[in-house]
DNA sequence: ACATTGAGCGTACATCTGTACGCTAATTTA
DNA sequence: TAAATTAGCGTACAGATGTACGCTCAATGT
């Protein structure tokens, strides 16, 4: 069992962390924060932001991580919808937009940091992004047969584009947002009717 | 003609845009410069730097324009080679990493800023990257044979799959970036191939 | 019961930032 | 040639930042 007093340094842990992506949106990326600001945000002072974290960077690494956690537990609770039936793809993409709906300041964070000036940032990033290439090409591989590199090419491709929309929707209106919804399938199924062909092109020789 | 004066000042503007296109790297985006370096790089003293632009905003801007219009100036440049024969996807993908080999910063403020923190650059960014998807749409529709939203589906996807691909290969050796643009053929083939595919389903309905 | 630990605070400081203001000196205009 | 314009400079200032240091006092361990 916690303590009353771990307990208590857990709680402002989380206000911290809390209190971090709170403030992130639109025009705030998480390297515009400061210390001083998150420490403000969750009423403590800034010196005792050193009681929980090294430094920021420390910070934002735990959010990116707990981020794409949090993604990743949404999206498998998608997939199982998709399992009664129906378009993988187009439940896929619906399930991504209604998580993006949800909990836009986790995505902002892995969609900046991804592409941001810190490595240890964009490696986090990339880590996070592999899960999901990575749990695609296994489900790639298995349901359709597929080589390991196409099955490897195409998973990339797919979550490529599929992050890629949701960066968009970000700024969008909902009615925007369906529009990209829709073309996004599209384009997906360009991609895996593209890597069907490639595949069979490879078997016939 | 430029009185000596005109061009005394157009000198030192000059001197402020590369000064700060040089100050881009891996772990310095343009957001995070601030007005005093770039002027200490351009030597001239802080307080001159407003003679020439209103604020850091808009030297951003002005980056953003001029890069577009460089790569794009690039790209024409060695499409020009594909018509010579050969295959377009690849010759492109050549051209492409190419460019971003000679031209990493201009490649680093258009990657980063398209998921900044200002509207207004990610606004000019989307702005560069429509350039390039309206050619290829164009391009796509006229040779092969394509519906006007089959074609802009098509033409977005390349284009997201080379960006994407680019800001991966920022980072990378030289090695490693003939195993992505490798995979990056495979993958706009699979784009290509599945847009002729669907594009077939629809003719014979 | 008493000693130790540690979360959170307040003060303090050096550093960097953007930018207001007024000057100089060279170019341009009339 | 005299007057007007203007690129660039130096000084100055208020605000924000990260963090070092030492204190308090409640929780914990013995």
């Amino acid at each position: 069992m916690m303590g009353i007093r771990a307990q208590q340094k857990e709680k402002t842990r989380r206000a911290l962390v809390d209190a971090a992506f709170n403030q992130l949106n639109a025009e705030r990326s998480f390297s515009s924060l400061s210390l001083r600001e998150v420490a403000r945000e969750a009423k403590i002072a800034p010196t005792s932001f050193y009681r929980h974290f090294k430094d920021m960077n420390e910070l934002g690494l735990t959010m990116v991580d707990e981020g794409g956690l949090t993604l990743r537990q949404l999206m498998r609770k998608g997939r199982q919808r998709a399992e009664a039936g129906g378009s993988v793809i187009r439940i896929s993409v619906e399930t991504f937009m209604e998580v993006l709906e949800s909990n836009p300041n986790v995505f902002r964070i892995l969609l900046h940091e991804r592409s941001g000036t810190s490595a240890p940032f964009r490696a986090a990033v990339a880590r996070e992004i592999e899960h999901f290439i990575s749990e695609l090409t296994h489900y790639t591989e298995a349901t359709a047969k597929r080589s390991p590199e196409l099955a490897r090419a195409q998973a990339e491709a797919l979550v490529t584009l599929v992050f890629n929309a949701g960066a968009a929707a970000l700024d969008m209106k909902r009615v925007d947002r369906k529009v990209l919804a829709d073309r996004l399938v599209i384009q997906l199924r360009m991609v895996a009717k593209g890597s069907e062909v490639l595949q069979q092109k490879m078997d016939n020789r």
